[in-house]
Formats: C-alpha cells, sequence, structure tokens
DNA sequence: AACCCATCTGCG
DNA sequence: GCAGATGGGTTC
C-alpha cells in the first residue's frame, strides 16, 4: 500500500483511507520466500470474525508456520492467538499483511482433515470455526510436547487375528467386515444384541477395528463415558490391539478429558503424529486427528452424553456422519436401541441397517413381562411385600443362580410422598408401589399401579397425613436388602457411596442401579427388574418414550437370554408403545413409528430445527433478518418460565425462545441464514445473550 | 479491545 | 464554522 503522500485523490470520492498505523508493523520484515501468506483462523468468539485473514510470512518463520499450528498475531490492536489453516502465494486481501508475530509450537495440532471438518461442523450448526476448535484441540501441555516419543519408532508387534465371530448372528456383518477390510467405506446402523464375552458389543467393535486395521487404515470410536472406554480398549487387547506405548507405531490410545491433561493431550499427539492407529475415547474424541481415518464408530448415540454442552452444540452422532462423508471413512452407529436420528438415516439410504433376524433375536435376549396395573389386578392384593409380588418372585428365583438387577430412578429425582408422622414411606393399598401426589386435587395415586389412594392411612402408626419427600436408589437398596437378607446389596450410581460399579461378581447378590450405571455381570444377569416404569415415560420431553426404553434396554441386556433363565421385569404403567417395544424386543419397529409420527407432525429429527433463545428484543432482532428457505417457519417467541429461562441481568422480564423450523433438505440454508443474522448481530453489537442451538435434543 | 471515520451537537 | 461527542464499522 503506498503512503499517505503519495496517494492520489480521485475527484468527487472521499480521501483514500490514511496509512495504517505505525504500531501494526515493527519495521520492515523480510518475508518468506516460498508461501508468504498465511492464512489464519482467529481465536475470537464474535460470529462476524468467523473468517480467515492473512498475514505476511516472516522469512523466519517460513519453515515453522506450517498449516494447523497455533500462532500469535497482531488483530486491530490487539495480539490474538489463532492457528494458520493455509499457506498461499498470493494474498488475496488488497491492502498490506500484517506479520505472524509468532509461531507459538512447531506443533501442527489441526490436519487438513480436521479443519475441514471443523468447517463443515460449524457450519452446520450455525456456529463459528472458533468455537469447533476449542471444543476440537485439547489444551496444549508444553513438556507432553517435548517428551521423546523415539527417533525411529519401532512398529509395535501386535498378532492381530482377522475374524467376525462376533458378526455372524447380524445379516450383513459379516459383509460389513469384510468392506471394511478391503478399504471400503461403508455405513451401517447396527442394532446390538445382549451378549457377553465373544457375544458382547465391545469385542464386535474391536473386530471392526481390527478389520479396518488390517486393511491398513486408522479407526476412531465414541463412546457415552469412561467405563465403555476401559471395555472397548479390553476388547481390542483381546483381538491383538494393544495400548500405544513410547517409542513405539501402532496400537490404540484413549482420548477423554477425565484422564486429565497430560494424559489426553499425549494421546492426541500420538494420533495426530500418526504412531497411534486407533483412538478410543468419548465426545470429543469425535475431532481427534487419526491418520488415514477407515473407520468411526458411535456406540449408543442416543446416551445424552454424546451432545456438546458448549456452543455450537454438536452431537457426536453428527460429527461422525459428517467426517464419514469428508474423509471417505465408514461409519458405524452400534446400539441396543435405535434413536430417531439413526433410523432417518437409514430410511433415507444414507446408511444399511445391520440387525438379526428375529429367532436370533428370540434367542438371545431374556424374557421380558410388563407388570402394569392390568397384571396386578389379577394378582389381588400383595402381602406386605416393598415390591408387587410378581417381581418379588422373580428376585427372589433368580437369586438363587446368579447376581440380580434393580433399575430405580437416579437418586433425589423422583418425588414421592410419606407418612407426615412417621416418615415411613407411604405405599399403594394394592401393589404396595410408591405414591406419588402429583394430581391437582391432592389425592395421592400409586406410580406404579395408578390407582387413586383414597383415605390412605400409613401402615406403621396409622396416621392419615402426608407429606412430600424424594426417594432414590439408596433408599430402595436399603428396602430391598430388608426384602431379602440372605444376599449381598451392590449399590451402583454417581450419588452411591460406592461411585458407578463397573461390574460385579457372577454370584447370587441384588445390584441397585440408577440408569446408566448399571454394572456389567460377566455371565450376565439372572434377573432384572425395571421400577417406576410411568415415571420413566412421563414429562413432555419428545425423547420421554425413547429415553425410557434405551435405558430399560440397557439394563435388560445385561441380563442372561431367556435359554438361561433370564428374566426381566417392567413394574409401572408406562406409556405403551415403549412398553411394547421392550415385551417385544423391537427396537428398530419402535424408531421406525415413532419417526412416523414424527415426520406426520413435523418434529425433530423429520424437519431441521434452531431454538433461538434470549431476551425479547435481542431474539426478534435475530429472526427478523432471516430470510427462510422454502418451508420453513418461525414458532414463537413464547416466555421461557422457570430458573434457566430467567435472564439475571434483564431482572423481571423473561426470557423468550422461538423454534425455528425446516424441511431436512433446507438444513444448510436455515443453518446458513441463521450464522449470517448472528454475524450482524456481533458486529451491530446488538445487546443481551441469545443462545442460538440447532438440532437441540429437547427443542421445546 | 482499539481504532478509524462519518455524522451530529453545542456554541460562536 | 468548528471542536468535541457519538455511533457504526473494521481489524489481514
Amino acid at each position: 500500500m503506498t503512503g499517505p503522500g503519495e496517494q492520489l485523490t480521485l475527484a468527487g470520492l472521499p480521501a483514500p483511507r490514511a496509512r495504517r498505523r505505525p504500531r501494526a508493523t515493527t519495521g520492515p520484515v523480510e518475508a518468506a520466500e516460498r508461501e508468504p501468506v498465511a492464512r489464519v483462523a482467529i481465536d475470537l468468539p464474535p460470529a462476524h470474525l468467523d473468517r480467515t485473514f492473512e498475514y505476511l510470512v516472516p522469512a523466519a518463520l517460513a519453515d515453522s508456520a506450517v498449516p494447523g499450528t497455533r500462532v500469535k498475531v497482531r488483530f486491530g490492536a490487539q495480539d490474538v492467538d489463532g492457528y494458520v489453516l493455509e499457506r498461499v502465494e498470493e494474498a488475496e486481501h488488497d491492502g498490506a499483511l500484517a506479520p505472524l508475530r509468532k509461531v507459538v509450537s512447531t506443533e501442527p495440532v489441526l490436519t487438513p482433515a480436521v479443519i475441514r471438518l471443523a468447517r463443515a461442523v460449524a457450519d452446520r450448526y450455525a456456529g463459528t470455526l472458533a468455537d469447533v476448535l476449542r471444543l476440537a484441540v485439547p489444551l496444549r501441555h508444553a513438556r507432553v510436547e517435548a517428551e521423546d516419543t523415539g527417533v525411529e519408532p519401532v512398529p509395535l508387534e501386535m498378532p492381530v487375528r482377522p475374524s467376525a465371530s462376533a458378526w455372524v448372528d447380524y445379516r450383513g456383518g459379516a459383509a460389513f467386515l469384510q468392506h471394511l477390510g478391503s478399504g471400503g467405506s461403508p455405513r451401517a446402523v447396527w442394532t446390538a444384541l445382549p451378549g457377553t464375552g465373544e457375544l458382547s458389543w465391545p469385542l464386535a467393535v474391536a473386530q471392526a477395528v481390527a478389520a479396518t486395521v488390517l486393511g491398513g487404515r486408522g479407526a476412531l470410536v465414541v463412546v457415552p463415558d469412561a467405563r465403555d472406554v476401559d471395555r472397548v480398549c479390553a476388547a481390542l487387547t483381546e483381538v491383538g490391539l494393544g495400548a500405544w506405548s513410547r517409542g513405539t507405531r501402532g496400537g490404540v490410545v484413549r482420548l477423554m478429558a477425565d484422564d486429565g491433561p497430560a494424559a489426553r493431550y499425549r494421546a492426541f499427539l500420538a494420533a495426530r503424529r500418526g504412531l497411534a492407529s486407533v483412538v478410543v475415547g468419548t465426545r470429543a474424541s469425535a475431532f481427534a486427528p487419526v491418520a488415514d481415518l477407515g473407520l468411526v464408530v458411535c456406540w449408543d448415540d442416543g446416551d445424552s452424553l454424546h451432545a456438546e454442552p458448549r456452543s455450537p452444540y454438536p452431537h457426536v452422532r453428527e460429527v461422525l456422519a459428517l467426517r464419514a462423508d469428508l474423509e471417505g471413512a465408514a461409519l458405524l452407529l452400534a446400539s441396543h436401541t435405535r434413536t430417531v436420528e439413526a433410523q432417518v438415516l437409514v430410511e433415507s439410504g444414507w446408511a444399511r441397517q445391520v440387525v438379526a433376524d428375529r429367532a436370533q433375536v428370540r434367542a438371545r435376549t431374556p424374557r421380558v413381562q410388563a407388570l402394569t396395573a392390568v397384571e396386578l389386578a389379577r394378582e389381588g392384593a400383595a402381602a406386605a411385600a416393598r415390591l408387587p409380588a410378581p417381581a418379588w418372585r422373580v428376585l427372589r428365583d433368580a437369586m438363587e443362580s446368579g447376581p440380580v438387577l434393580v433399575q430405580v430412578p437416579r437418586a433425589g429425582y423422583v418425588p414421592a410422598v410419606a407418612c407426615g408422622r412417621c416418615r415411613t414411606v407411604a405405599r399403594c393399598g394394592t401393589c404396595h408401589g410408591p405414591l406419588g401426589l402429583d394430581r391437582a386435587d391432592g389425592t395421592p395415586t400409586c406410580r406404579w399401579c395408578g390407582r387413586l389412594a383414597t383415605g390412605w392411612r400409613c401402615a406403621e402408626c396409622g396416621a392419615g397425613a402426608l407429606r412430600s419427600v424424594r426417594v432414590g436408589s439408596e433408599r430402595t437398596a436399603e428396602e430391598l436388602g430388608r426384602a431379602f437378607p440372605q444376599v449381598p446389596v451392590r449399590v451402583s450410581g454417581a450419588r452411591a457411596a460406592g461411585g458407578v460399579l463397573a461390574g460385579v461378581p457372577d454370584s447370587p447378590a441384588l445390584v441397585v442401579s440408577t440408569p446408566g450405571a448399571e454394572p456389567v455381570a460377566p455371565g450376565g444377569y439372572a434377573a432384572a427388574v425395571l421400577l417406576d416404569a410411568a415415571v420413566a415415560t412421563a414429562g413432555t420431553s419428545l425423547r420421554a418414550s425413547e429415553d425410557a426404553l434405551r435405558r430399560w434396554m440397557a439394563a435388560a441386556a445385561l441380563v442372561r437370554p431367556i435359554g438361561e433363565g433370564g428374566q426381566v421385569v417392567l413394574v409401572g404403567d408406562a406409556a405403551p408403545r415403549p412398553t411394547q417395544a421392550l415385551v417385544r424386543w423391537d427396537p428398530v419397529g419402535f424408531a421406525a413409528r415413532e419417526l412416523a409420527e414424527r415426520t406426520e407432525l413435523a418434529l425433530p429429527p423429520a424437519v431441521r430445527t434452531v431454538t433461538v433463545r434470549g431476551p425479547r428484543d435481542a431474539v426478534g432482532a435475530v429472526l427478523d433478518r432471516l430470510v427462510l428457505p422454502e418451508g420453513a417457519d418461525v414458532l414463537g417467541p413464547v416466555p421461557v418460565d422457570g430458573e434457566a429461562g430467567r435472564s439475571p441481568v434483564q431482572g423481571l422480564e423473561p426470557d423468550v425462545q422461538a423454534l425455528v423450523r425446516a424441511p431436512r433438505g433446507a438444513g444448510a440454508a436455515l443453518a446458513r441464514t441463521v450464522a449470517a443474522s448472528l454475524a450482524v448481530r456481533s458486529a451491530h453489537r446488538e445487546g443481551g445473550t441469545v443462545r442460538v442451538q440447532v438440532d437441540a435434543p429437547e427443542p421445546v
């Protein structure tokens, strides 16, 4: 650019801008000989800054400022962090370029594939690249970065053996593995049957990974929590894929935040440097830079842990689906149940389903019965048992041959009522289920059988007054322990004294667990009783039924098959559709019917949704700028009640929320117009905090 | 966040 | 007619 003294002033036009601030450049810098221009993604949150800025690469940084490295640059009047995305010969920007100030680390933490993925995720979720990169790249740990990984890494001795033994019961299973081994990119939605050891889902996943590795490619497995990471890693060891260690090449790394920043960064670098070929991790590892990626796996995509809670709230299933597309990798969406989102992928033809025949389903699942009010009525009034008599009998009989599992709602989650005088939990006079006080007229009702408990009297002290309390797994464990004094009681749950148990021995025991915390019994549970079914499917959430079925089946999948006497009892009057799906072990039919209904009602995932929440004016401004694609509509805004919706700064004025809907085909256009509106919002410094979420798990 | 520029405002 | 305030836009 020319200086002010040499500038020509064109008549009729405003005078050209004066020379840039002298502080921006620290004297003349010699530019790199080759590719002297770096395109940099700036690590700042405002949406209107979500584009690349070009900087001059000083000759001194010519070799270190490679794509993917972290850099410091002058941006306006501040020093900011950023990433070099590209090096190019010519700048597109027709002004002077400021020089890169510093290469923070020579480690290129972003690969071209991850950059493309992050951009696609940002676009999909109407978010910014900076936000996505913050999710994708772990914090730098300089000491770990400097660790010696061996000058000549030795290839790890891995006696990986090809086997599809865990897949033979599934139609298309063997073909899927063969396709993986020969370098193909099949996409499968796999509905796994219960099974232990050779028939377990972790072993099946391990065999799919092994097939991919034997075919010369890397693999990525994303699971909900640390326990599942352990299970998958153990199964990988069984198929000959051991843990990666320093100085070697090949092997498996675990990648999760729980392991701490050093271990996390070490695992991340091992993958990025192409030293480890398999990554097993939780949520954020969906972005892990696996070299020559051949397979991505998501286990249990319905688990809420797969939904990222930070902006732009990407979901592991969607990230991996995008990734499979962009990197030409295979995708395995695996679960004991099936999410409605996975059903969309199957019905649209994007993925193939891998399911077992009906005969295999019958052979590998337990006997399931639902103990609803109808069944209980047949029993007549039971004795002083804490459980309905039939459920109690199942537990008692099963305990002779192994551990039994009781799934109870989370501690403190279920409001119940107790005697106002002696605090004994109030029970239904007919089935002995817990009472609830949620009817408008104040009459207590049974949470199990639904009967009205008019004229209730405390069985212990005879008082007639009730008070609200909360019961959880600890209390239930106590009560059940008294009912079965002859066996040990083990409690598993986040709030339990012993925390979440990974496993229990095969000996007789009563295991009480909250959903998702069920320990694995190596030989399978002899029986499981699922309590409070009515509570599980209550509520207005779109996902209530789906979540309930997923939790029930996750517990039921730990029970022995019918041929070994395995039994499951669902206690309480839940919604009929998930109840029937559990009894018939038909998660696919359930997902198909749910999707049909959602399609009929234009509810997600049949449509793409964007929720916009915040102060009324701010939300209104964002909505006003949208250029809605064909077929899209805006619902609301409506005031959001409750603590979550109240913005402290806005005082008593409640936040509002709007729901924007568009046909799935218009999803990209919808996200684009939302992102554009948010960019204007940030450039105009519009006030308030607006939370925008594409495909929120709970959009209403 | 800091800066640049255009426009407005208050006072002569 | 002009200094100083104000607001909107840019930052490579």
